[in-house]
RNA sequence: GCGGGAAUAGUGUAGUGGUUAUCACAGGGGCUUCCCAAGCCCUUAACCCGGGUUCAAAUCCCGGUUCCCGCACCA
């Protein structure tokens, strides 16, 4: 279990991530985005977003905060509150659906009473030990929140915001499919014991999208990509194979499906998450929500387990069939045909934590350095001086002053030694630093140091330097990418 | 939620009833013949919270919170 508490302890001492409220002995479940974090997050959502808008999405944002009926419609209040029971002696739990389920009783009690009724006079036992079950009682895995008489949960999926708009949505979209509609933000889970920092937290950030298409129509995305990828089937069984390849051999049963899986896989590596640490794992049939017919998640390797990073989902028409049912309102796309829905769902704070975690790396030195692509990097560029004196800072400073301009995120610093700081550009996955010399003093030239392989180049004009807006699109970083 | 372990400066730690609470790294300031956490000097900074036992608690006891490991949970 190492490289997951490395990244821990850099991520709170360099400011990527820490527990919240930690003065009041911090809370379970709940996590800050630090100054780096910060930017690191906003920065894996662009790429997100782009990659999705390149294929013509739309973007929406609904609010956190979701009325019963909504929740009710999608199944969520049903599912989202399981009743459960614990046996007295070996504490193990039990949904008490599932314990009526075994006595061929298809019920969903929704209240403590009426989990006693139905489970009374069955003598249900531990199935594992034998031993006397305890009193039902009621674990909810959505928030609720009681105001002023009306019921409302915070939402635990951005995706309803998006069903539940399915008509605006479609008439902005001149009613025309397939529709690509994509939300980010917060959603929010109960979970019994979160762990793990930021993989697995109470509030968290999703990046949702929902792909309407026409049900009676296949293959209006086609998989294009050649890379070879692990493909676990709901058996059990290893794929190598490219998912244009899979589709062909049968290995993913639908064409649009796997078009979203290979997005999903261009994401991935566009935020430099490696290819070794990644695969897709189709769910078994038993482990599939209630809305979908088929799932393939794609998992990162992260401390020696898979970790799920994005389910992509074939949810049909469940959603906006069951909408429509509950709302009265139309949510047919023509006729009495419903939409068909693909949804690629990412869990952005477990990319960061993938992400972090595949980047960390030790110099022979045993110095880490952060190994970010330099578009990920919360700061590309830092300007330091060799030293701080004979009017070193000073040029530094002028430089610094006008590289901000056209690079916001460049970060200036003159502690220590030259070394040192160095290090600590290098710890949160600073590309390039910028150093001014005595040269600079006499030829107006600067050095450009690339983090990974330490190298500099020299004699560089200033000029040159403040040529672009972003650093990271100055020609001048050719000269490392021989 | 259960069982086991743990909680001391920003980080990692020493400390088995009485200490000005140890050390290192990091941070800040300075010096230096100054390009990869160098050296020297100065400096900031901590006993998770609440109760109890005791003349005296970082240390012992009880509760809470959080973390780690297992189990369970994770549509």
């Amino acid at each position: 279990m190492g490289e997951m508490e490395d990244l821990i302890e850099l991520a709170k001492r360099r400011g990527f991530f820490w527990q919240s409220f930690s003065i009041y002995g911090g809370f379970s479940g709940l996590y800050d985005y630090g100054p780096l974090g910060a930017i690191l997050k906003e920065r894996v959502y662009r790429v997100w977003k782009d990659t999705y808008m390149g294929i013509g999405a739309i973007e929406i944002d609904s609010p956190s905060l979701t009325p019963e009926q909504v929740l009710k419609a999608s199944g969520h209040v049903q599912r989202f509150l399981d009743m459960a029971v614990e046996c007295t002696q070996c504490k193990t739990k039990f949904k008490v659906e599932s314990l009526l389920d075994e006595k061929g009783i298809e019920a969903v009690p929704q209240t403590v009473d009426e989990a006693k009724k139905l489970m009374s006079g069955l003598e249900l036992k531990c199935s594992r030990c034998g031993g006397k079950l305890g009193e039902p009682y009621e674990h909810h895995l959505m928030f609720r929140v009681d105001s002023t008489g009306e019921v409302k949960y915070l939402r635990p999926e951005t995706a309803q915001g998006i069903f539940v708009n399915f008509r605006l949505l479609k008439n902005f979209n001149r009613d025309k499919l397939p529709m690509i509609v994509l939300q980010e933000g917060k959603g929010y889970r109960n979970e019994i014991s979160p762990r793990q920092a930021i993989i697995r937290q109470k509030e968290f950030n999703m990046a949702e999208v929902e792909v309407f298409l026409d049900p009676d129509s296949q293959g209006i995305f086609q998989p294009t990509m050649n890379t070879i990828i692990v493909l676990h089937d709901m058996h059990g069984k290893n794929h190598e194979i490219s998912i244009p390849e899979a589709v062909k051999t049968g290995i993913i049963k639908s064409v649009d499906h796997a078009f979203f899986l290979e997005i999903t896989l261009r994401f991935a590596l566009s935020i430099g998450l490696p290819i070794p640490r990644l695969r897709f794992r189709q769910h078994r049939k038993d482990e599939l929500a209630h809305y979908s017919s088929d799932c393939w998640d794609l998992e990162a390797l992260i401390n020696g387990s898979w970790l799920e990073i994005t389910g992509i989902s074939d949810r049909g028409t469940y959603d906006l069939s069951r909408h429509h049912e509950s709302s009265g309102e139309k949510m047919y796309i023509d006729g009495e045909r419903f939409a068909r829905v693909i949804e690629p769902a990412t869990g952005i704070d477990r990319v960061i934590a993938s992400l972090l975690v595949s980047s960390l790396s030790k110099r022979e030195s045993g110095y880490s350095v952060l190994k970010l692509m330099p578009e990920m990097a919360p700061y590309p560029v830092a300007v330091l001086p060799l030293q701080k004196k004979d009017g070193l800072q000073e040029k530094a400073l002028e430089i610094f002053q006008k590289l901000k301009l056209l690079e916001p995120y460049a970060y200036y610093d003159d502690s220590g030694a030259i070394g040192r700081r160095y290090a600590r550009q290098d710890e949160i996955g600073t590309p390039y630093c910028i150093t001014i010399d005595y040269e600079t003093l006499e030829k107006n030239v600067v050095t450009i140091r690339e983090r990974d392989s330490m190298e500099q180049i020299k004699g560089i004009p200033v000029d040159e330097i403040l040529s672009t807006k972003g650093f990271l699109g100055n020609p001048v970083l050719n000269k490392f990418r021989k």
